[in-house]
Order: C-alpha cells, then structure tokens, then sequence
RNA sequence: GCGGACGUGGCGAAACUGGUAGACGCAAGGGACUUAAAAUCCCUCGGGCACCCCCCGUGCGGGUUCGAUCCCCGCCGUCCGCACCA
C-alpha cells in the first residue's frame, strides 16, 4: 500500500542503513574506471555540525553521486581535524582528557554526518590525533628534515607571560593574550619551521597552472606570496661616524631610479647596527623598546605615527660623495624584509614623506609626470608613485623609471665598494618560512631529541611513533609536556646518552597539510602513502570549503604536495585541481526589549500583508526581527542540523542549502524556506504515484509514436536532463533545483490534463521515462526520497548505482522556434518560423506579421538584423 | 591607504556573458474544495496608466551599438582580502 505521504523519518534511516550494509560508497584503489576524487575540507571536531557543514558536506556530495552515476570510480572520504587548542581549553575547564572529549565529540558528528544520507566511504576514516596517522606525519617532517625542508632558527614570537606559550598573531588581541588577557611580550625563541620560501617562486609560478581555482584565491595567494623585483645597495657610512665593526650599510629598494631624490636611512628598530648603537645610547634604547613595545596589529599601524631617531649615523651617496644622508632609527621599517633597512626618497613614497615631513628632511621630486612641468612640481602630503620621466638626477634625466633603474643596477653591479659589488639585483618575497613551533600539548610531537654531545638529533624511523603521554595535567598554565616529569628523558639515538625530547608539537595546519594524500591508502602502516594510489588518486578533482582558507591551509598543502615530492612521497605539485569555496550560512537574528537575543526556537514568526513580527514563545512579547547574519553563538541566530533533519529530515536541509543562492554566496536559512521544501517533496511523491499508475513496466521497449502528451513530457524530461548535466558540473547546484522545480510543474500540468483513454504505448513509455529522470535529477541532492521514488517506480537496484540517463538533445531541438522582434530594439512581436529558415523567408514572414505592421505604422524599413535563432530587430 | 568583488521586484535570485529582463523559489493577495482547519489545486504578483494598448524600469550620469543587466568612461554605495613588505 503506497502511503499518500513521503515520510522521511522511516525513510531516511532505512536507506542509509542499506547503503551502509552493501557498502557501496566504498571505493577501491584497484578499480579500473576512470577516478574521481572529490572531498570537502575535513572538520574540526567541535562538538556538533552546524550548518555550514550541512551546506559544505551537502554540495560535495552532489558532486560524488553524480559523478558516480556517470561512470566514475568515486573516492569521497572523510575524516577529523582532531588536533588543536580547544581540546586543551575543554580539558582545563572541565578535566576531561583531551583524548576523550575529542573522540567523543568524533562520534556525534559522525552520527550526525551518517544522518545527512553522505555518500562517504567511511572505511577511509582518518583522526589525525590518532598515532597511526601522526606516526607518518613524523615520517615526513623527519623526511624534510634530511631533505633540507626544515629549519630550526630564531624567531620573535607573541609570548604569553601568563599561558606561557607562544600565540598566533590572530590570538594578540590588542597587544593582549585572547585568553589570558596579559599584555604579550615579543620574545626571540628557536622555533621550527618549514622552508616554504625555498617553494615562493615555484608556488607563484604554480597558481598560473590551477584554473579551476576561483581568481579571487589565486590573487589573494599571489598577493600573500608578495614578490617584488629590487635591487640590494650598500651606502658607505661617512669617514668621521664610522663604527669599528660597521663600514657600511646595505639596503632593498625596488626603485633605485629614486636615489637622487634619497634624503635619510631608515633602520629598523631591530637592525643589528641600530642595536650596537642602543647599547651605548640609553635614549636610542628606549625608543627601541616602545617601538617593539607598541607591536605591529593592523589598527595600532592605522594611528601611530612615523617616528625615528637620529643615530648620528651619516652615509655617503653612492654618487656624490658630498651629499651625506642622515641615518635614522624607525618605528616603520621591519627588520624581517629585505635587509632592515631603506632608503628614503620622500618624493616618492608616502611613507617616506610622511615621515620627511615630520622631522624637516628634504624632498626632492625626481620624477616627473607626463605633461607636467618639473618647475611647478611642489611636494605636500601626497607622494607621487605614478609613472613618469626622470628629473634633478644628473646622468639619469629624462630617462623613464625602467631605464633608470636598469642603469642603477649595472652601476652599482659592477662597481665595487670595500671589496665588494655595492649593488646586487634581488628578488624579495613577502612569503616567511612557516613557523611551526607550539608549545602545546594536543599536537603532533616533532620527532627530535636534544642531547648534550649530538646537538638536535632525529627520532629513528623505527622508533616512531613519538606518542603523546597520557598522563597530563593541565592545571597549570604552560606546555604540559614540558613539565610532565618522565616524558621528555630519553636516550640519544646517536650516542645512547642522556637526552631530552622536543616538547614542542607541530601546528595543526601541518596534520591538515597531507591529509587529502593519506585518504588514499589509509590502511598503509609503513608509509605515510605510497606512489601507485597517490598516482591513481590525486590531485583532488574537487576541493570545496570555506573561503576563510584561501590563503594558510591552501598555501600550506600546496608547499606540503611540493615536499611529498622532493622525499619520493608523491608525484605530483598541485593537490587540488579544481576549488570551489562556498559561502556562509546566515540567519536573521531576534532581539528582544532588554537588548538580549533569542534563538529562532523561542520566537515565533507571523506574516501579513503589513510585514512580519516576531514574538517570543515565552511570554508572548514582540521581539524585533534583526539584520541577516552569520549563525553564530554570541547572536544566537543558530539552527541544529539534529533538529532540522529530526523535523524535515536530511534531503529537505540538503536541497534548501543547494536551492535559494548561488553556492559562492551567502544562503539565508529561513523556516518558510525549508518548510517549501517540504511540500516540494511531498509533491514529488504525489506526481511520482499519478506518474506510476500511467507508466509503462520498468525496462519497456521504446515505442515508435508518441502523441503530443507523450511528447511534451520526453521534451520536458530531456530538456531537464541537459539543463541539469550542464550546471551540476559547474556547481550551479541553484539553478539545478530550478530546473528540477520545473519539470515537476511541467509534468504536473501535463499529467493533470491526461483523460484515461488516452494513455497509449506512447504515453505509458514516455511517463516512465520522465519519471525515472526525475527521480534521478533530484537523487543527488535528495537521495533518501529519491530511492523511495525508485523503488516506488519499481526500478532495479538503488537509483545510488544507477547510470545516467544522458539527455537527448535531439528531442530539445524545436522544429519551429518563437522569435523575438525588435522595433528599434523594442520588442514589439513574436512569429513563429522554421528552424532552419534563411534570411530571406524570416525576414518576408515579420515584415508580413499584422503586429509588427502595427508597430512599424507605415514607417521605412532602414534595416532588418536578423540572429539565428535568437531574435530579429527591424530598423525603421 | 593598496588590491578585488558586487549593486536586478516585498525577499533570495535567473538571464545561454551583447539578443524577449525578472526563470525558479519564498512572502503576499484573490478564488476553488471543506461543516471547519490543514493539505491540495487555480489565478494575480516591478512601477505607472486610459489595464489585451502604451510609457518607464537592472545604483546614478554619459558613451559605443540595430540592440546594453552584460562592453567603455565618470560618480555613488555595499562587502571582502592585505595592511608600514620599501
């Protein structure tokens, strides 16, 4: 008996537990069709899924069941960001170990995933804070190691005084500890890290190769990476300021056509000269400290001022020796970009001048705009880094700034000053080697030990794992390794003394670096993956997340795949072929009279004509209806996928978060919205049931005739199929849905008119078609309805493993088409001609139309353009 | 400050990137069915008007074109990224 309403609550479950039991989401390393690897970027887990998992996990598994049904050898894993701080946080809150407050949170958000109907081969799940994935990933920071990847220097750090740990710069929060609220020291600490500058101009170059990446990524990872062609300069320091160690100082500059308009040196406060002079300068000194003190966030630069000390320091000019440039200490200049120092040329740089105005320096302008006469030129506030020809610099006037700065280079290239070439072209990256150093628990240890007589020494491969010590407390602030008692005493591998552990363990962006790689052999117990499924599988061909990636946790894997490469762990450079980052998850916020917010489960919505108003289920009092914003816990704007998909069930929140925006942009979660949804379905399984008592027998023969009803529903159903296969693959999963909403409006009509009688051979094959299109339109988006459907329709097997059916495009082609007219670009009529009709017979048929007669109203016929198949526009 | 993106009905959006602007959905209004409600079905839904005609309309002002949401120039506004990188 077909119950006359689709209920997703038994149907869902039942679904996925046949799935599960078949396995045939699981996919083999051996299969010989063609791959398809699709993934979504992996979760850390909090907790539970919010909704922006739902949409993320949603529109990748669209991708993996459509590019299944179309033949591939789908790989669509999952796995957890498990390492990370909020583990710890837990654990110093509520005491519960790191460990099991994160397995614990894996579990519910894998129930909460397997809910969503996901078409996931869980036989491929991954933990990163399990030891047999971080044992290989100390394989291969041990491998970089060997390979010359890793590097073990100072760095100045966020030092936290009271956590007593090392802080992100997005973790200073006004110069303050996020946590701990303490004001952050700059400390100078031996960190390790990966050479991702070796790569900088092999991942520049790389981004040109990925043009299945949105542009938007690319240039913000250009921009990041930041390489800037320049010259290196030394200025001498004049005879009588000389220092006894110091002869001469060097500067970057990306515009040595600028030097005759130079007036000052500007060093970093950190500049080792600088520093040499502080020690015997106790006001130099000073101004150093506050300089560091103030620290370098993004609204501390917005205010402060440009600042600098005079050193006393006088330098000559590389081409005139009786010009002599004061030398400055300065609150601008940072010590860890080209060399520490510049050289400033107020004229043509703000910065520069800003700071030549505050302490009376020289401007002098030595380029000149187009059309402007370099007598009127006047220099106030604003820098003029345009383009434009040379002026006031001698041998180099009238020159453009290329020529200039090429005949710089060779200049000072070939000359030589104390034994050396004064100048050097270099190529600079904004790009640091990424520090990977924490000094935390809930990380992977790196694999090091230190010992007395050896210095640094790597963990033997055999002796990894280094795994993590159970028995922590996090009572007090600090690294908990640090300060466990027996953990870090170990023995040298080299010598066999006495040695202590590395204590630090690596950023979480690194376990998240490889990951992609891992899901391909994750059953490996030897090596972190092995070539054949590295080949077989990567790189991804769909990669989906969040935009707020673009630039680490892309850059980072890309570096990674680039190191696989280099230790013979990969193949390849590029791990993502195509991305696609989706947008947010927002909602309207309520707000209620005394200024607090009320989820959109206490309130209730009514809607009129005037508007709708919000009222709290407690109480009753109108609550105002806020702006749109991202679902967040401080404005309490959330929704539970748990209870959305206990009310709707799971296809409904899937299709809702594919349907209303484009996947780029931000989709509004809205009640009203998800409850359409829900009589959408409803529909379907209406029109599936009137569908079914006309079709044909599963598997019938095609028919030779079909009536006009036969006819208009195959059109309907092809043209869907076309529409839909042409948008799935670009992700335009909204205009997906339209389509399917289309056709359901275009075989209700069509159905609806159908008397009894007239059902034939043609009609019954022809409903069973669209049918069976239908439900395989809406199966990737809704999958659990879908399989109703098709057992319903009694279809073979699951419509999960069912083929394609490709669209004819033949049956779209009209053999009439409406045309369009245009009277003077107005449009004023429609005829109907022959598809292949010529110029000549289109253009007889709309001069001879009655309306468009009408329209021309006895004027001259200047022109007549006509477009095939597209429109005509008669000029008069 | 630098770089980038975007501006279309009451709302989310379409429009094959130069060819019928507003598909599809949400909300709203009217009607049918019903004792009633829910559900369902039908109609209307950018603005104006003399309402089967016609005029205006894709942030604003110009331009190119037979034809512009789309291309060009100049404004206005919103959002995002970077932030003293010499």
């Amino acid at each position: 008996m077909r119950p006359d309403r689709y209920n997703a609550r038994e149907s869902e479950p039942h679904w996925q537990r046949i799935w599960d039991e078949r396995k045939i989401f699981e996919s083999r390393n051996d299969d010989a069709r063609p791959k398809y690897y699709v993934l979504e970027m992996f979760p850390y887990p909090s907790g539970r899924i919010h909704m922006g998992h739902v949409r993320n996990y949603a529109m990748g598994d669209v991708v993996a069941r459509y590019m299944r049904a179309r033949g591939y050898n789908v790989l669509h894993p999952m796995g957890w960001d498990a390492f990370g701080m909020p583990a710890e946080n837990a654990a110093m809150q509520s005491g519960a170990h790191p460990a099991t407050w994160t397995y614990a949170n894996i579990d519910t958000m894998r129930r909460q995933l397997k809910s969503m109907g996901l078409s996931l081969d869980w036989s491929r799940e991954i933990a990163t804070c399990d030891p047999s994935y971080y044992k290989h990933q100390q394989r291969i920071f041990l491998d970089f190691l060997k390979a010359g990847l890793v590097d073990r220097k100072t760095a100045r750090v966020n030092w936290d005084p009271v956590d007593q740990t090392v802080l992100a710069n997005e973790q200073v929060i006004d110069g303050r500890g996020w946590r701990s609220g303490a004001l952050v020291e700059q400390r100078d600490l031996t960190q390790w890290f990966f050479k991702i500058t070796q790569f900088a101009e092999d991942l520049l170059e790389g981004l040109d190769t990925l043009d299945q990446w949105p542009d938007k990524v690319r240039l913000m990872q250009r921009n990041w990476i930041g390489r800037s062609e320049g010259l290196r300069m030394r200025f001498a320091i004049a005879p009588d300021s000389r220092l006894p160690a110091q002869s001469d100082i060097e500067v970057f500059t990306t515009r040595p056509d600028t030097i005759f308009g130079a007036s000052f040196l500007g060093l970093s406060v950190d500049h080792p000269i600088v520093r040499a002079l502080a020690e015997a300068n106790g006001k130099l000194k000073s101004f150093c400290d506050e300089c560091r003190r103030i620290g370098t966030s993004a609204a501390v630069l917005e205010t402060t001022e440009k600042q600098g000390f005079d050193t006393g320091l006088k330098v000559l000019h590389p081409f005139d020796d009786a010009i002599a440039l004061p030398v400055y200490a300065t609150n601008f200049v940072l010590m860890d970009y080209g060399t520490g120092a510049i050289f400033g040329c107020p004229a043509h740089d703000q910065r520069d001048l800003d700071f030549a105005n505050k302490y009376g320096l020289s401007k002098t302008p030595v380029v000149c705009p187009p059309g402007v006469d370099p007598a009127s030129i006047k220099i106030g506030k604003e820098a003029f880094d345009g383009d434009g020809l040379l002026i006031n610099s001698r041998f180099l006037d009238g020159k453009s700034i290329d020529e200039a700065k090429e005949e710089i280079a060779c200049k000072l290239e070939s000359r030589e000053l104390f034994g050396r070439p004064q100048g050097q072209r270099q190529v600079n990256f904004r790009l640091r080697d990424w520090g990977v150093s924490r000094q935390r628990y809930w990380g992977c240890p790196i694999p090091v030990v230190h010992c007395d007589a050896c210095g640094v020494v790597p963990v033997g491969a055999s002796d990894l794992p280094v795994v993590l010590p159970q028995d922590v407390d996090f009572k007090t602030p600090g690294n908990p390794l640090d300060r466990h008692p027996t953990w870090k005493h170990t023995t040298c591998p080299q010598c066999g003394g006495a040695a202590r552990r590395e204590t630090d363990t690596m950023d979480t962006f690194v376990d998240s670096s490889w990951y992609f790689a891992r899901f391909t052999d994750p059953w490996n117990t030897e090596e972190p993956t092995n070539l054949p499924a590295i080949s077989k599988w990567l790189p991804v061909d769909q990669y989906i997340g969040g935009i707020e990636h673009a630039i680490l946790h892309l850059l980072y894997s890309r570096f990674f795949t680039r190191g696989l490469r280099t230790t013979g762990h990969a193949d390849l450079d590029e791990p993502f072929k195509g991305l696609f980052t989706q947008g947010m998850v927002v909602h309207e916020t309520y707000r209620a009279g005394d200024g607090s917010w009320l989820a959109p489960n206490e309130i209730r919505i009514e809607s009129a004509a005037e508007g709708r108003k919000a009222y709290a289920l407690a109480g009753g009092a109108e609550i105002e209806i806020g702006s749109i914003e991202k679902m967040s816990k401080s404005k309490r704007n959330t929704v539970d996928p748990d209870e959305i998909i206990g009310t709707f069930g799971a296809d409904a929140a899937r299709w809702f978060m594919l349907s209303d925006s484009p996947p780029e942009g931000d989709v509004i979660w809205s009640e009203e919205g998800v409850q359409g949804v829900a009589r959408f379905m409803q529909r379907v399984w209406r029109l599936v049931g009137d569908m079914k008592t006309i079709a044909a027998p599963a598997g019938s023969g095609r028919p030779a005739e079909f009536d006009e009803a036969a006819m208009t529903i195959r059109k309907a159903a092809h043209n869907a199929l076309a529409k839909v296969e042409d948008d799935i693959v670009r992700l335009r999963f909204n205009r997906c849905i339209a389509h399917a909403n289309e056709l359901v409006n275009k075989l209700g009509q069509t159905i609806g008119s159908i008397e009894s009688p007239q059902i034939g051979a043609g009609l019954a094959f022809a409903c069973r078609e669209a049918a069976e299109a239908l439900v395989m339109i809406i199966a990737p988006m809704m999958p659990h309805l879908a399989e109703t459907c098709w057992a319903d329709l009694g279809c073979e097997d699951l419509v999960s493993l069912a083929s394609w059916p490709a669209a004819d495009r033949s049956l779209i082609r009209e053999d009439v088409i409406t045309l369009p007219i245009q009277i003077n670009g107005k449009k004023r009529a429609e005829v109907v001609v022959p598809r292949d009709a010529d110029e000549t017979t289109i253009r007889s048929i709309v001069l001879a139309d009655d309306a468009v007669r009408k329209a021309i109203d006895g004027r001259q016929v200047k022109r007549v353009v006509i477009v095939r198949e597209r429109i005509v526009n008669v000029v008069v």
